[in-house]
DNA sequence: CTTTGTTAATTTAATAAATTAACAAAGAAA
DNA sequence: TTTCTTTGTTAATTTATTAAATTAACAAAG
């Protein structure tokens, strides 16, 4: 419930100037004058001011209609930097990305001991690295940081990750001890559909697929968290009567049947295996059509299908955007799971439905979580 | 994306003073300057305009607290009035409401033949009947009006009833032509959860019961539609891998599981009964602890609190508000039902859930169409 | 090369609606 | 009684908008 004042009013065409600039890669002046349905003095003086900041500049001249040319304004991708990390099972991830979303740096850091101090260092001198690389440092407009189970993004805490027993921590602290930089921290399947969100789409499920399944709910361009931050356990809905039990004590969980590790384990009983196998190599087998490698990932998909066609019935998104493993099959695996989804739903429901697989890979977390600094600044919420 | 603009700025003003002058049912115009952070003359003027369009009085004076006596501020009861109506499958339903949302007058009139014209008629002469009861019927700011089934709310179609063969009904413009108010036409359970916002809430899932089992989800007070107005559907998550076939065509529906219908088929089945039953003569049994009667609430509880799992997984609601059907048996069914959700949900989007009933029964669908249009009213949307 | 008509961008003046400041009204406390 | 508080109003000021006028820059047509 924002308050009507002259500083919410000029925030407000502030706003939506500069993500018009932002969407529009070139438009003049005039044009987002018509659009936004404002005067030209006030884009006028707004635009001035966001070139004084640096955030917006001038490019080139557009083609004239019978007139004056118009003057072609795009975002300074040099007026603003930010930093993206993503603290992964076994990598810690990171991103630096200019004003315009560009990736300027990227790199990967597999931890070994999965201690809190190392993932802490290492992300001290990743963000060091990127600080020194920049002439001006100020230019950074804020750091943020994924990691994977219940995060708590107002307090900036990590409240339980089932992959490391470090308990609560409180990481926005952590990093603000050091750095005075607005931080942003956040689950790493939200910070994936921040970076959805940041390529213009505003209503869609971002589905995280691989070791565990989660999900990340877009409504209106927004994140929705629910009532403890814990919306999007889409791993643990009950999509059969048994099945294998789950790691969080109950049958038939999706993320019992359809992840990574349910897969390879599956087809290594099913073949009765002596040495390990990866899921690439099932994948080969499947595309081969070896009978053991079909039953495995057809039911992997039917349970991932059953389970997605329950969203689209309650949810009736715009788009399902599949990210992480499965991401990676884009002919073999999201097509067949298109016409499973098809099938289950409901005709209303799945009418205008699209399947796609996400935007980046496996720089997913680091970049969403540096566009969910974007996203932030943008709505002039820095 | 709204506009800066001084309109918007005042509207934005108004709409945060009317809203806190209905929610703190008696508060002075210092105490709304304080908690809105306007300044005082702002407070002063908009509530003049306010009184001046009768939607805003002054009721009595408060306890002073050191200094002058502060003036008491209300809705203005008898400054507008709202009609709301139901489309129900066997009746018509219809309230009248004032201001403060308190119904005036209620109406259920048994349809017969199922036609259009039927309701139509019926409609007509319910309207007519509280234009003449009002003094001025300039004071209706508004109809609203549910039905089942898929609508279209911005159109104000009715796109799909399953229990009427009308086709597509364009409901809008058949009160539009006869009567100059705004107009809401939504899905009967959506109206149902504006009552509910209406009573405050602003996140939580609504669930209707009955021969239906229907959904309707509410975030941040706003109801969320869908990207094809079929967000909902609630009734068609697949629940078990087989049982009854539905009458969408698949297997394992929650309506084929949980339904009205579908309880007293299965229990009509398993006691080989020769005459009709009826919900309320097996629930009688049911207290009674008969055998038939256990398994056939109980099964039917089991999957709803399996359906509604899903839901608090995913979603993370505050609460889950029931109505229809199951909301007439608060200790016999609702209680074992949250039990049941305790159990089957992850712990942390469990933790703070509530289960409650709904705030109307039998008048939910009108009330809240009605409280609709009230909601609408107070976003100045009208 | 000139004229005419358009479109783009800026400047200036008018206006809407907020805030601040000053004060009257009304009561509490000393 | 006198002084202090709190409420609510009015007048003056400030902010940021729009409308209108102006300048800049070009296309089209002759």
């Amino acid at each position: 419930m924002e308050k009507g004042s002259f500083k919410n009013m000029k925030k407000q065409n502030q706003k939506n100037i500069l993500t018009l600039i932002k969407n529009e890669k070139g438009i003049s002046r005039a044009q987002i004058a018509d659009q936004l349905e404002v005067s030209r003095a006030t884009v006028t003086n707004i635009v001035r001011e966001l070139i004084k900041l640096k955030l917006v500049r001038e490019s080139k001249m557009g083609m004239s209609r019978g007139g004056r040319r118009p003057m072609l304004l795009k975002l300074n991708s040099e007026g603003a930097y930010v930093i993206g990390i993503e603290w992964g099972i076994e990598a810690i991830r990171a991103v630096l990305l200019d004003f315009e979303a560009e990736i300027i740096e990227e790199d990967q850091i597999n931890t070994e001991k999965y201690t809190l101090a190392e993932y802490k260092n290492h992300t001290f001198s990743l963000i060091k690295k990127y600080k020194d690389q920049l002439k001006d440092s100020n230019k950074i407009i804020g750091i943020g940081l994924g990691i994977h189970g219940l995060v708590d993004p107002e307090a900036g805490k990590s409240i339980f990750t089932p992959h490391f027993d470090w308990g609560e921590v409180d990481i926005k602290s952590i990093l603000a001890e050091k750095y005075d930089y607005p931080i942003f921290i956040d689950n790493d399947v939200r910070m994936m559909a921040a970076g959805e969100i940041w390529q213009d789409r505003e209503d869609f499920i971002f589905i995280n697929t691989g070791s565990g399944i989660g999900a990340a709910l877009v409504f209106k361009a927004e994140l929705h968290y629910g009532n403890n931050y814990a919306a999007g356990e889409f791993g643990h809905m009950k999509i059969t009567d048994d099945g294998p039990i789950c790691h969080c004590g109950k049958k038939g969980c999706l993320e019992a049947l359809s992840s990574k590790e349910s897969i390879i384990e599956r087809y290594h009983k099913l073949k009765d295996l002596k040495s390990e196998i990866n899921f690439d190599q099932i994948m080969i087998n499947f595309q081969k059509e070896e009978n053991e490698a079909l039953i495995v990932i057809n039911d992997a998909l039917k349970y991932f299908g059953r389970a997605i066609s329950d969203l689209v019935n309650i949810l009736n998104p715009e788009a399902v955007i599949i990210g992480g493993l499965f991401a990676e099959y884009e002919e073999t695996l999201i097509k067949p799971l298109y016409q499973i989804v098809k099938e289950e739903s409901l005709a209303q429901a799945v009418k205008d439905l699209k399947i796609s697989t996400a935007y980046y890979q496996e720089f997913a977390g680091a970049a969403g979580a540096a566009e969910k600094v974007l996203n932030n600044f943008f709505e002039l919420k820095i």
